[in-house]
DNA sequence: CAATTTAGTTGACTTTGTCAACTAAATAAA
DNA sequence: TTTATTTAGTTGACAAAGTCAACTAAATTG
C-alpha cells in the first residue's frame, strides 16, 4: 500500500476532525471559557515557565487578544505573573490553584466527550488508537519546534 | 490492558486533537471561508438532500446564523435551493458547479494540512492510523442518529 | 376552520478576534 | 553615555462570528 493510496483514504480524516471540533465546542458551549482560553490554560499548564510571546507563537493568537485574556484570568486569579529575571518587559506566567482547578475541571469535561465517542470500541482498537495518536502528538511536538 | 489504563493515555489525545484544531483555523484563515462554512458546505456536499434544519441538528448551529451563511451562500450561487415536495416551508439544499469547486478547494488545502502533520510517518503507521479514523467515523455516524 | 406547531428570516445584540497606535523597557550603535 | 532601534505588552476602535427573540408563512392537529 503506497503514499497515494493512503492519500485518498484520508479524506475519511478530514470529517472525524471536523466532527471533534463540533464536539469540542459543543462542550466548550456549557462552560464559561472560549476554546482560545482553554487552549491558553493548556498551554501554561503544560509549560513550566512561559511568556505571553511564547503563547502567541505557539497558538498563533493575536497579542492584543491574549492581552486582554490574560488580564481576566489574572482578575479571576487563574493565572500569576511574575516579571521574568533575564527580561524586565517579560512576564512569566502559571496557574494558580485555582486555575489548575479550572483547567482539570475543562480537561476532565473533554475527556468525558471523547470516552464517549470511543467507549463503543473494542480493547483493540483502542490499543491501536492510543498508540497511534501518540505517534502523532509526538510528532506535533517535533513540528512545531 | 483495561479501560481505566486507556483512560490515562487518552490525555494525550485530548491535545492531538486541540492542535489538529489550531492548525485547521490556521489554514481557513488564509482561505475567504470560515470553519461554520466549510463545514456546512461539507454537509450538503455528502447529503444528497437535506434542509436547513438538517444542519442545524448536525452541527448544533444558531438558526439564525445559517439562516445568513445560506443567503449569502445563494448569493454568491455557491448553493441551490428546491422547496421540498412533502413540504413547501421546507428548502432542499444542493451545490452548484461553483459550489462543489469551492468545497474542493477547501477540502484540498485542509487535506494538504494533515498530509504536512502525518508524512513524516511510515507506512506502517499510516495504514493503522487510516483504519481507526475510519472505525471511528463510522462510529460517529452511528451516534449522530 | 381555528389553534398550534414548524421552517425560515430579520433586527438587535454579545462574544470573539484583529489591527494599529501607543508606552516602557532592552539592546545596539555612535 | 546618549541616541536610535527593537521587543513586550496594553489599549481603543473595529470586524467577524454567533445568539436570541420576534416575526411571517406554511403545515399539522383537533
Amino acid at each position: 500500500m503506497d503514499i497515494q493510496q493512503h492519500i485518498q483514504e484520508i479524506r475519511t480524516f478530514n470529517r472525524f476532525y471536523t466532527d471533534l471540533i463540533g464536539l469540542l465546542d459543543k462542550h466548550l458551549l456549557n462552560s464559561e471559557y472560549s476554546l482560545a482560553e482553554a487552549r491558553i490554560l493548556y498551554e501554561i499548564f503544560t509549560a513550566k515557565q512561559l511568556s505571553a510571546s511564547d503563547i502567541i507563537y505557539r497558538l498563533s493568537i493575536d497579542k492584543g487578544y491574549l492581552s486582554r485574556i490574560l488580564k481576566k484570568f489574572e482578575k479571576e486569579d487563574l493565572i500569576v505573573r511574575k516579571p521574568s529575571e533575564e527580561d524586565a518587559r517579560v512576564s512569566m506566567l502559571s496557574l494558580t490553584d485555582a486555575g489548575l482547578k479550572v483547567f482539570f475541571g475543562l480537561n476532565e469535561a473533554s475527556e468525558k466527550q471523547i470516552l464517549a465517542l470511543i467507549s463503543p470500541m473494542s480493547i483493540e482498537q483502542l490499543d491501536e488508537l492510543v498508540k497511534h495518536m501518540m505517534a502523532i502528538t509526538g510528532l506535533l511536538e517535533k513540528q512545531s519546534r
